[in-house]
RNA sequence: GCGCCCAUAGCUCAGCCGGUAGAGCAAUCGCCUUUUAAGCGACAGGUCGCAGGUUCGAGCCCUGCUGGGCGCACCA
């Protein structure tokens, strides 16, 4: 990789473009460009029927293709709409020539002419005045395309190392643009999210990022500290807590899209900020949720897509409602036979070995999970489908309430689509005594070595303690939702700037003080 | 955290059994006024990721380090 500060001969010579550029009185880096089309809407002003005499447009865009013949150019300039091709020829320009001669690939123009079709049969525009409006000084690392007679295109070369590519974010998009296209969707998705909510009464809050305790997930936290209180502050990682606060201040319907962050491993599908939307409503239990997320995720699927069935990696899904339900102890069951209420630990401990997984870790699992475990190995690679899995055991579930009908079981559900879990809801457990019971025995984890066991908020016991309404509520991992949207492996591929280490070594010295 | 793999020109890559480094494209210069992976000719471009080691000799073998990818683990 290129380091930031040093030069490349081919930077150089744009440097020496530049210089001759000013030479001639032509600023490198103009203020504006009054276009009148963008590169699509040009190609579709043409009319075969207008012969030669087609309309005139101004088009401003970075070139992407520059073919020198003497005393003619042709050019692809590409804005966000798409390419167009341009021609510059010498007798037509005239003074302005001698810029025609200075412009290199990548550089950004302005131009105007009339649109034509050429010899080859591509709509062109005729260039009659151009303006250079950004010199590039460094070139992109782009590949050649080649449009084939069936209208594929082909790339020969390009951008292509992956470390390259996510830590030179802008040159990625800069030289594929389809890559826009998944943020394009993932904006639709988020909009259509908050529409949904918006016209269903719920008010979009924020709450804090920056917390004095962390909790409403299991995971370990980020630190930081706050210098004028002289205290630890922990960035969040679920908004969850807060935002039943809100219920219990009256707010009854409430949402939140924001980041939460966790320190924990980077991989496929986990980065270390990532964007979650939860929403919580007052008077309704895990049901009503559910019904939501189903009425949710079938309207985004066919409004952000278009249509309810689509292929993943392979595999017809159909996110056409009502999404099957199972619960998760008679799932269970009926995939490998085993009733994980009533089994002993040792007989689960001994499915999971059956299944190839080590002996040592194996014994190191109880309780909760322990059963997540066995759920892993069992049902949860079956749930291809959308589907509902219904009742969790207690142990798994800290903040959700105990089921009405079987106080081993909690109220809650998960969505999984394609093996990936999309949503975790609950009816929100809101007996402070039972909050506090349930605080104490994750503390205890917690003592025991668990680090991602909760703390005890007193505060937010207390909240309940003034009494909160029954409520629904829901967390949606939105990366995830849009990585199955896209049909895209790496959570790497729907966020903008994923995280990574720094470049080289000069930058580590100043990493931020551990709290 | 563990395992496997990768790092050579601006980009994409080749480099055999260890013998002082190569191609295409991009750049630069010349020719070319409807090309489209334009074409033809010329000329440049390298601390082979970094540091040690083995060797008469290392891009190639060994060790360590850095960065990255994949898998596993972690991750409700």
């Amino acid at each position: 990789m290129t380091d930031p500060g040093e030069r490349t001969y081919v930077e150089e010579a744009r440097r020496d473009k530049r210089a001759r550029l000013e030479a001639i009185a032509i600023t490198p880096f103009a203020y504006r460009y009054a276009r009148t089309h963008l590169a699509a809407e040009a190609l579709l002003a043409w009319d075969d029927a207008l012969g030669d005499h087609g309309p005139t447009v101004s088009v401003a865009g970075r070139l992407a293709a520059l073919r020198s013949q003497g005393k003619t150019v042709f050019a692809h300039l590409e804005d966000v709409s798409g390419r167009i091709q341009l021609y510059f020829k010498r007798d037509v320009l005239a003074a302005a020539w001698s810029l025609v001669e200075l412009l290199d690939l990548d550089d950004h123009v302005g131009v105007s002419g009339r649109l034509f079709r050429t010899r080859a049969g591509e709509v062109t525009i005729w260039v009659e005045r151009v303006e250079l409006l950004t010199k590039s000084l460094r070139p992109l690392p782009r590949g050649k395309t080649e449009t084939l007679p069936d209208g594929r295109t082909v790339l020969h070369g390009g951008l292509t190392d992956p470390e390259l590519r996510y830590r030179q974010r802008y040159a990625d998009f800069a030289v594929h643009p389809e890559l826009r296209q998944i943020f394009r969707i993932r904006a639709r998705v988020i909009a259509f999210a908050r529409r949904f909510l918006d016209d269903r009464g719920f008010l979009e809050v924020e709450t804090p990022v920056l917390q004095p305790l962390y909790g409403g997930a299991a995971a370990r936290p980020f630190t930081t500290r706050h210098r004028a209180l002289d205290m630890p502050l922990y960035l969040r990682i679920a908004d969850e807590l807060y935002l039943k606060r809100l219920i219990v201040g009256g707010f009854e319907r409430v949402y939140e899209i924001g980041h939460d962050f966790r320190n924990e491993g980077m991989d496929r599908t986990h980065n270390p900020e990532f964007t979650m939307l939860e929403w919580y409503q007052a008077y309704a239990d895990y049901i009503d949720v559910l019904e939501m997320v189903q009425e949710l995720l079938s309207g985004m699927v066919q409004e952000c897509l278009g249509g309810l069935q689509h292929e993943r990696h392979g595999v017809r899904l159909d996110f056409t409602p009502p999404y099957r339900r199972v619960s998760f102890v008679a799932g269970i069951r009926e995939v490998c036979g085993l009733d994980v209420l009533t089994a002993s630990e040792d007989v689960l401990r001994s499915f999971l070995t059956g299944r190839g997984e080590p002996p040592d870790a194996v014994r190191a699992l109880s309780g909760g999970r322990l059963l997540d475990e066995v759920f892993k190995h069992s049902l949860e690679p079956t749930l291809v489908q959308p589907t509902f899995v219904l009742d969790y055991p207690k142990a798994l579930s800290p903040l959700a309430k105990p089921h009405r009908d079987d106080a081993r079981l909690t109220e809650r559900f998960e969505l999984f689509v394609n093996g990936t879990e999309l949503a975790n809801a609950f009816s929100e457990l809101n007996d402070p005594d039972d909050q506090r019971a349930r605080f104490e025995d994750q503390v205890r984890q917690r003592d025991a070595g668990d680090e991602e066991a909760h703390q005890l908020d007193a505060d937010y016991v207390r909240a309940l303690e003034y009494g909160m309404p029954p409520t629904g509520g829901v967390g949606i991992g939105v990366d995830r939702l849009v990585m199955l949207l896209t049909d895209q492996s790496s959570i790497r591929d729907v966020i903008l700037f994923p995280a990574m280490r720094p470049e080289g070594d000069r930058h580590r010295a100043t990493a931020a003080d551990e709290g």
